[in-house]
DNA sequence: ATACTTAGTTGTACTGTCCAACTTACTTAG
DNA sequence: CTAAGTAAGTTGGACAGTACAACTAAGTAT
């Protein structure tokens, strides 16, 4: 147990030849972003096309916004994660979630890396406002042509969707992917849309009805059809956690 | 946007004093493992004393086993993970989930530093067996003496045990804290600890059964009282996520 | 007017939990 | 030997919430 290593080290080791922590070399450290809204009843996500410069890996190739941690910007993860996104869509507030981190020798062929994941969702009515000239939405539903991604960034986004839809099933999570006023059969489409899969009218009523999540407003949506009474979202809800999930499994 | 950076970086900047991605400062890379077992019916984490030598933060307190990551050893992350908890406690094949990453400037008086967090669940037969000289069971539950933990570990272990708790609500998680064989109040007195509240007997035994998760074998436990009829996991079963959570949510 | 569409309600069947009472098998005290 | 105690496991009724289908209501299109 020679190159026992700063952090977590023991006290009872021999005293050879000891580097200090602070001399091993360092991976490197980024966070990437994996943003999802709903656009043309379809999930999104947002991806960026990489640059060309020199020393630049993949480059031209689409990849999750992201970049490397900036020790003089960024207090802490989350704010860098907030930063990147602000960078790419304008969103200030979104629901932002840790999704994981993801490290390796091989990942980046720079050297050994490692990536804080996060995934935001952000409401359809924010989606086309005021993205950066390098980022675009991707449909991810009925992927006609599934964009070769950079690093491993495939694999994240894959985690981030099973994340995603394995949330959904227990959890109000949808509801920030709506606009500020929302309709109860909209908001069911939000979640049929994430789960791929339709949900039981009565049974959703009766769910989000009796959950502390969102409020009749004043107002009904006009409509082809019958009018429909209006929602919002209950000032500062917290996403809620059903005890059960939307169908029995399988 | 001058300062924009390597991995994530679009195409469309200008191209001003371009720092290569490689020159950035790098933030300080760890692992910690917060490993779970019951011991004496209740639930434990293992921790260990930190050493005293020179530039060592946090001398002589206790924290979660971990450290830094060593480019050199470690294939990816979770390698570095089972590296450490190995090491700790010599189990080999543990339930491992990453818990999720904690990085930011102060965390660690040494500079901008990152750890990457994974919970272990490890079965009570194997808790005693071969602990590394540093490292010792600290008793969760009843808690009379907390240790302060050095870092932000106490922050890392209280979002583990959230985590373990809610999983415990919906998934078979407590099976791997079990011994090879058991009974099924065994399991469900697993569930209790780690809820730190009773279950329903037939509703845990209805449940449990009709999941694919255990099978009974041709034993029966002698016990004081009547025998008990014994089980042990499937063979490679994956953890089983229920579609409801065990009591109504308060 | 008639047909079509979607919002929202109602009612029945069913599933699995909650809760309590019960049986079974073994131990210990008298 | 009997009686009381304890824990394993079963049984049954009340209840909650979903699944499913049929229904009403309010608007549009022809």
């Amino acid at each position: 147990m020679a190159g026992r290593q700063g952090q977590g080290g023991g006290s009872g080791d021999q005293p050879v030849a000891r580097r200090a922590a602070l001399d091993f070399p360092r991976p490197l450290t980024t966070v990437d972003i994996v943003i999802f809204t709903i656009r043309l009843e379809a999930l999104h996500v947002l991806l960026v096309r990489r640059g060309k410069g020199a020393g630049e890996p993949f480059p031209e190739t689409f990849a999750l916004p992201g970049g490397f941690v900036d020790v003089t910007k960024d207090a802490d993860l989350a704010a860098c994660a907030r930063r990147k996104l602000a960078e790419k869509t304008g969103v200030v507030s979104p629901y932002l979630e840790q999704l994981g981190s993801w490290g390796s020798a091989t990942r980046d062929p720079r050297g050994w890396s490692a990536t804080h994941a996060y995934f935001a969702l952000i409401p359809s009515s924010a989606a086309e406002a005021a993205l950066a000239a390098d980022a675009q939405w991707f449909l991810l539903q009925g992927a006609s042509v599934k964009p070769k991604l950079a690093f491993d960034h495939a694999e994240i986004l894959r985690a981030a969707v099973q994340r995603l839809r394995n949330k959904v099933e227990y959890t109000s999570l949808p509801a920030y992917l709506m606009p500020e006023e929302f309709t109860l059969p909209e908001l069911q489409r939000s979640y049929e849309i994430v789960l791929d899969r339709p949900l039981e009218k009565s049974a959703f009523r009766t769910r989000m009805l009796s959950a502390d999540l969102i409020e009749p407003i004043e107002k009904m949506r006009k409509g082809p059809n019958r009018p429909a009474q209006l929602y919002r979202l209950k000032p500062a809800a917290a996403p809620v956690y059903f005890a059960r999930t939307f169908n029995a499994p399988e």
